[in-house]
DNA sequence: CGTGAAATTCTTTTATG
DNA sequence: CATAAAAGAATTTCACG
């Protein structure tokens, strides 16, 4: 889909607050309120933009433990048998295929070290795991958004 | 802070659309609207809310490579200084400080491979980075935005 | 593509239990 | 804490250039 300057406006300021009203990014990308609708909902029918969320503290709801773990799997693992598998456990925030050792890796949340504990030994009993490696996350040091530059 | 069962389904429903009415919310939670609005006010000046954004699709805006990468460092190597480090690099969508082998993950977004390899360099000339190891992703298989389920 | 205007709906304040 | 009512905005549709 293409793209124009106006639209990558209209996205960063919809990234930078998804809840900013029609008539307050057209004041800030020079058009009238009915247009940057009409561009928003071109956008979103056409899958640029996924949808409008909220960003929570995850301490504040009860989620106070974060990991990384690499996984190792058989070698005729096919990527959707990970992803039904990961998607099965609640506390997997995301999960990637991966070039390097291992062959994917996954992120978890869990409410504690002990919620965390027993995340791990739930993955790591899918029968195509043949190992893992984890990295408990100490503290987040940088977070940012989806950002929206223009990659030259 | 505080956070009842009516708090936990309106950040529900507010992460799941980030744009729905304070009406629309209410009806779903058996509340009036400015009984929402208050609430929600409330749970952002408390930190619980920290704003609302937009899901953007990375590919349609230029991001088409990911990876993540290990950091190894130097043994005096403080968090402050990885974190005023990696968020130079706008290369960065996250870090965090880890237990195992690394002493830092770093979650990298490029608009290619090429952009990655020069991002990935870059990132390695930190003075206090003994070595590394990258993971780039080949696919996303999950990818959930914030959750909010009340860990039990 | 864009605008302006009109109808509908939401937000937000204030008053009140 | 909640609701209700009222004023002010915003959304959304529509006609039109």
């Amino acid at each position: 889909m293409q793209i124009d300057e106006v639209d990558q406006r209209i996205i960063a300021s919809l990234v930078a607050d998804a809840r900013s009203s029609y008539a307050e990014i057209g004041s800030r990308v020079s058009l009238s309120a009915p247009a940057v609708k009409r561009r928003v909902d071109r956008l979103r029918a056409a899958g640029v933009i996924r949808g409008f969320t909220t960003v929570i503290d995850p301490a504040a709801v009860g989620w106070n433990t974060e990991a990384f773990v690499e996984l190792f799997c058989t070698g005729r693992t096919t990527p959707t048998q990970i992803t039904v598998a990961t998607r099965r456990h609640p506390e997997v925030v995301a999960a990637y295929t991966v070039s390097g050792e291992a062959d994917a890796l996954v992120h978890l949340r869990a409410a504690d070290i002990a919620h965390l504990e027993q995340a791990l030994e739930r993955l790591r009993a899918e029968p195509f795991v043949t190992s893992s490696r984890s990295m408990i996350v100490l503290s987040r040091l940088v977070d940012s958004p989806t950002v929206v530059p223009a990659p030259s």
